[in-house]
DNA sequence: CACCAGGTTGACC
DNA sequence: GGTCAACATGGT
């Protein structure tokens, strides 16, 4: 089956997802440290309260005192590194505006995004697609495993070339593909129920 | 009560 | 190179 077959396959079956849910490439940036391990509708409820307390700005989020920010985003899990993380990657931002950041290659960003505390390969990549974005595949758990189950085995940097060498370098057709991927995983690829899978697996 | 959720890290082999 | 527990809350 070809990536471009999956991708209609899904888009059919779910319809467009059109992510990512945020008004701001900040906002990306955030939700994407708060959603690891962790469902996006507690993401939602931290990204709430953090906009309430005016806090989902760069600057704002590097400076708040560490023992509110955790007290708001606890819902999400993990919430002391994940306050500690997001004042760390903050930081970066407040260093580093947009415009600035557009000037970088991909890959020169993505080493610096990486570099930073709490920031592995799927955050990292998730950022780049979704706030900044430049056309990096997003791997994830559901994608590894509606891979396995199409045959398609490897690790994270296997199967993000897999994907970025079989598709056209189109950002919008990047970000809609791992949404539906993540949705679809999220509908039928629960352990119990594979069986429903249009996918053939 | 057990298991999972849009991962990452550091320790250990 | 790979594997593994720890990180913590909330929902089914």
């Amino acid at each position: 089956m070809k990536m471009m077959d999956i991708y209609n396959e899904l888009l059919e079956k779910l319809g467009k997802q059109k992510w990512w849910p945020a008004k701001t490439p900040f906002e990306v940036v955030v939700g994407a440290i708060l959603t690891q391990r962790t469902k996006w509708e507690n993401v939602a409820k931290a990204i709430h309260e953090l906009k309430k307390n005016d806090l989902l700005s760069p600057d704002a989020l590097s400076s708040v005192d560490k023992s509110t920010l955790e007290s708001l985003i606890k819902c999400t899990g993990f919430y002391k590194q994940k306050a500690e993380r997001l004042q760390a990657v903050s930081k970066y931002f407040a260093k580093n505006d947009l415009s600035s950041l557009a000037e970088k290659s991909t890959r020169a960003l993505r080493n610096e995004l990486l570099s930073l505390k709490g920031i592995g390969k799927e955050t990292a990549d998730s950022i780049l697609l979704y706030a900044l974005n430049r056309s990096k595949f997003v791997i994830d758990a559901y994608t590894v495993r509606i891979c396995k189950c199409l045959g398609i085995s490897g690790g994270y940097d296997h199967l993000q070339e897999r994907f970025e060498s079989a598709l056209p370098k189109d950002v919008a057709l990047f970000k809609e593909f791992h949404a539906l991927l993540v949705e679809y995983g999220k509908q039928y690829c629960n352990k119990n129920r594979c069986e429903e899978c249009v996918l053939k697996c």
